[in-house]
DNA sequence: TCTGGGGTCCTAGGACCC
DNA sequence: TCTGGGGTCCTAGGACCC
């Protein structure tokens, strides 16, 4: 019997904000998404002021001014640092890891019972070594499912039923653990979202106790197979395995609102060619090839009263490919078929669509002289990747992609690199 | 002025096959 | 008078996750 350990930080991205600044403790701090646009992570103190997650910055910025809010610009750079040696430090507990997202990892922990204090006292050894070893504060939920391990966690963050932040629902009594899911509504399921929620709730199923104790074949009939094997996993029965091995990526999205509207095909093109060029280096990391690429743009939704339109177009590639200049001559041309003047776009995405890995390519039929038959191509994008992963992303890249790029997105308030640029690196001044 | 980005999985329905 | 049964593949749309 598998037992799984859920580890998940706490307000991740506004905790490293506040890990390198010491004026910020007790501070009220909220990250934004990119272009400065929602909230997307919240300090505690934020939380407890009322402020939703997801509200866009700009509706509450008189209030944030009134309270003292702190607001960072998002910095990726940073937050995949931290996670990272998050996962590192976990990987001295075992190697039994599925690194599930930036802030959360599942770890399969059935062998670490007899740890001192049983599995509870294992979580909170992992919280303790993580709190000394990185200043991060995570919460530590156990059960026999993933399912149960994610309403563990959330108990250890709720501080129901849990000392210090860690949950093991393993070693609960049944009752109690059944009065304890009796109390928890059940949107906070993984899995029951919205929708979901709004049907159960109209059909009486309001906590997660109510929603265990569903018939299964019901509810597959009346919902679908996946929410029968949530019914399942809440019974304890393990259904989802721990993903130790990332699987490649079967599509890459690159996409990005503009910094302010853009009229301009030109702009546009520059756009599309740096989101191919991301795009492009996702995918030859994972060592694939894109068999088809879309482009879409659009106007502003959020703004009906002014002209709207929006446009994407897949284009099938007579070969696919992960050279950066195929694709963008690709992009371009689907580009200039779906752009019409006179709109002001707000936001541009290309998709690299129909992957396939590299080793199992299918050559063009009537294409000899292709790219793919000499090699230089494949040598080529490696000296990009190579100089790109040593001298900084886009050092080295296409003109397409353009110089001056005034349709880049906003960053207003970007903490520095602390632990990823020369410069950013946080300084000790000793008294 | 101002509203994110990147993914996966499942299902239903249509086209097509013998 | 009367028109089957069993299957695959693809796509679009909808749900979910962080």
């Amino acid at each position: 019997m598998p037992v799984f350990a859920l580890v998940d930080c706490n307000n991740f991205y506004a905790s490293c904000e506040k890990l390198f600044d010491p004026k910020l403790k007790g501070t009220p701090v909220v990250v934004l998404s990119n272009n400065d646009g929602c909230v997307v992570a919240r300090s505690a103190e934020v939380k407890a002021l009322g402020i939703p997650m997801g509200v866009p910055w700009f509706q509450i910025r008189e209030q944030a001014r009134r309270h003292g809010i702190v607001a960072f610009s998002s910095n990726y750079a940073l937050y995949a640092d931290m996670s990272n040696r998050v996962v590192e430090v976990l990987s001295g507990f075992t190697s039994n890891i599925e690194v599930y997202s930036i802030d959360e990892s599942f770890l399969e922990v059935s062998g670490f019972s007899n740890w001192p204090g049983g599995l509870a006292g294992y979580g909170e050894e992992i919280r303790q070594r993580i709190a000394d070893w990185l200043g991060l504060a995570v919460c530590v939920g156990i059960a026999p499912t993933k399912t149960l391990a994610k309403l563990a966690n959330h108990c250890a963050k709720k501080g129901l039923a849990a000392t210090a932040g860690v949950c093991d629902f393993t070693t609960m009594a049944p009752e109690m653990l059944t009065c304890l899911l009796g109390r928890i509504e059940v949107g906070e399921v993984w899995g029951v979202g919205r929708k979901i929620s709004a049907r159960l709730d109209a059909m009486g199923i309001k906590t997660v106790r109510e929603l265990r104790d569903m018939n299964a074949e019901t509810i597959r009939a009346s919902f679908s197979v996946v929410l029968e094997r949530t019914v399942r996993e809440l019974r304890g029965v393990s259904c989802l395995a721990l993903e130790e091995l990332v699987p490649d990526r079967q599509q890459i999205m690159s996409s990005r609102s503009f910094g302010t509207l853009v009229y301009d095909l030109a702009d546009l093109e520059e756009a599309v060619a740096s989101y191919i060029a991301k795009g492009a280096v996702k995918l030859r990391t994972q060592d694939s090839l894109a068999g088809a690429v879309q482009v879409y743009i659009r106007t502003n939704i959020f703004k009906p009263e002014v002209p709207q339109y929006q446009r994407g177009v897949t284009v099938p590639l007579p070969e696919a490919s992960a050279d950066t200049r195929v694709l963008t001559a690709w992009a371009l041309k689907v580009l200039r078929r779906i752009y019409r003047p006179g709109f002001g776009y707000h936001k541009a995405g290309v998709m690299l669509l129909n992957l396939v890995p590299r080793t199992s390519r299918q050559f063009a039929l009537f294409d000899a002289q292709g790219s793919a038959m000499d090699g230089r191509s494949e040598r080529l994008m490696g000296v990009l990747d190579s100089i790109n992963g040593r001298y900084g992303r886009g050092v080295l890249r296409l003109a397409a992609e353009g110089v001056d790029r005034s349709w880049q997105m906003r960053r207003g308030n970007l903490s520095p690199g602390y632990t990823t640029t020369w410069a950013g690196l946080p300084r000790v001044r000793a008294n």
